[in-house]
DNA sequence: ATTGTAATTAACGTTAACGTCAATGGTAAA
DNA sequence: TTTACCATTGACGTTAACGTTAATTACAAT
């Protein structure tokens, strides 16, 4: 169990940070004895997707949905049918992502050859 | 040559989106005799660049720096040396998120794989 | 027990990225 | 040329994602 100001810089971010986290209902620390919040190994997992989603220009409106529909009791077999209706299209999503980073890459790296064949050329 | 509007609705945004990026030099169309902005072929290309930016993640700053560089006049050896350092660096970043995504689908999919799992062994 | 540092809530402040509105001017069709 | 719409420039409004400050409480060390 860490405190607030550990976990902060452990994520490289304020303490302002993760109560606004709490404010909107990302996650849901446990409080010592006197009311201060103690971030669990759990509450870590749960910040390192936050700011993965972050990373990748999802808001945490967005960041929220997500996490909060993966901590749903999936105990009923609906619930479960949807996750993985859910995390299916995800999936489909990122893989979308990495075709156009790719494409993106190759586009740089044309350009790129194209830059080192004009200096060649100009010395 | 497109008009404002034209251009907004290609792009799917609004006109007051267009004029603010104007507003933050991020591009600077021509204007008619009426000084209305005209849109060019090039000002498109220019928009797609902005667009795939926001989607990632990047902030209207950090698109325009990125813009700005790829614009300068690049007749100078030295200017065509930083750009292509400047391009590697970049290529070797979109890289690492590449990485990131596929660790990111496979975690989901390794999820996703344990959810149907569950689903099976529950009927 | 005191002193200094860290945490709490509440509230107002800030910035980026637009939205909205008003007053005015341009343009295309009848 | 009038009608109707589209565009232009301010200027103020809005929202997300925090920053900052203040008043109060908790904890750790002396």
């Amino acid at each position: 169990m860490k405190t607030i100001q550990e976990t902060a810089e452990t994520f490289g971010v304020s303490t302002r940070t993760l109560r606004y986290y709490e404010e909107i209902g990302l996650l849901t620390p446990v409080r010592s004895s006197g009311n201060q919040r103690m971030y669990s190994k759990q509450d870590e997992t749960r910040l390192k997707l936050i700011f993965r989603g972050k990373k990748y220009g999802f808001s945490l409106e967005e960041i929220r949905e997500m996490v909060l529909l993966f901590d749903e009791d999936r105990t009923g077999k609906k619930q479960l049918e949807r996750t993985i209706e859910y995390g299916e299209a995800r999936v489909q999503e990122i893989e979308a992502s990495i075709q156009e980073f790719q494409a993106l890459k190759e586009e740089m790296e044309h350009l790129l050859t194209g830059f080192k064949q004009k200096l060649k050329e100009e010395q």
